[in-house]
DNA sequence: CCTTACCTTTACGTTAACGTCAAGTCGCGG
DNA sequence: CCGCGACTTGACGTTAACGTAAAGGTAAGG
């Protein structure tokens, strides 16, 4: 296992992930980053980056910031005990299978929109 | 083909959809639906409900309503062109891949989460 | 004719997720 | 020491998608 120690300014992630500074400091104040601080500067870990990544992936799938904040908690096991842990765990069981009825239903939506085009193809030929 | 002629008052819908009348009065203002006057009364067919349902479809899957406008587009072809079907059509396509871009998404998240469920188990028996 | 349920328009309020200034700080190359 | 670029903290503004309250219309049952 290698020593990763490295640390971005908020300028790296904002060119990394296209986002803006003050996104990042709104992620900040609702809990889902917690970059260190050197003096007033921050700077944030690989595990920022990381968490930064599935917060992003989330947004773009059409979850809510406080939703990702329920997924993230995944990673937050920072020694708690089993029983939190198992809480932990039954939560992520239960986004599990809103995301596979969210699949489901994207597959509905696919099979409506593809059928629609059939029709409208059809007409084409008059 | 039976010639179905149902007209729903804004509770009915209220009541089967499990919205608010705002909602509906809402996206009738976006041009989503668009009930019919009997006096100042509105009075849905069973095409504003088909829009309907795949407006809150929709919305649970997390597209804007403004996103959701385009997708009803492959439904308005009151006797408009040839052209302005191609045009759709290919709107249609683009949407499709989106879905399909989101469906991958999506697993990808799933897998995630599923990962880091395991490493938790495996936590949790020391 | 009166009540009651259901509907109407108008209009201001709310929440999430940032955008957009303004004004100050910090470190470094020249 | 000075300026510059990158950063900071307020704090007010904005947009989408409705919520909500006020004030009034309408049709049917008793």
């Amino acid at each position: 296992m290698p020593e990763t120690k490295a640390r971005y300014r908020i300028g790296d992630l904002v060119r990394a992930f296209d986002v803006t500074p003050r996104t990042l400091r709104y992620y900040e104040e609702l809990g889902l980053l917690r970059p260190e601080r050197r003096g007033q500067q921050r700077y944030y870990s690989d595990r920022d980056r990381v968490r930064l990544r599935l917060i992003l992936r989330g947004r773009r799938l059409g979850f809510s910031l406080e939703e990702i904040a329920k997924i993230l908690e995944l990673y937050d096991h920072d020694r708690s005990g089993k029983t939190q842990i198992r809480e932990v765990l039954r939560m992520g069981e239960r986004k599990l299978k809103e995301i596979e009825a969210q699949i489901e239903e994207l597959k509905n939506l696919k099979a409506e929109i593809e059928e629609r085009a059939r029709e409208l193809r059809r007409l084409l030929e008059e």
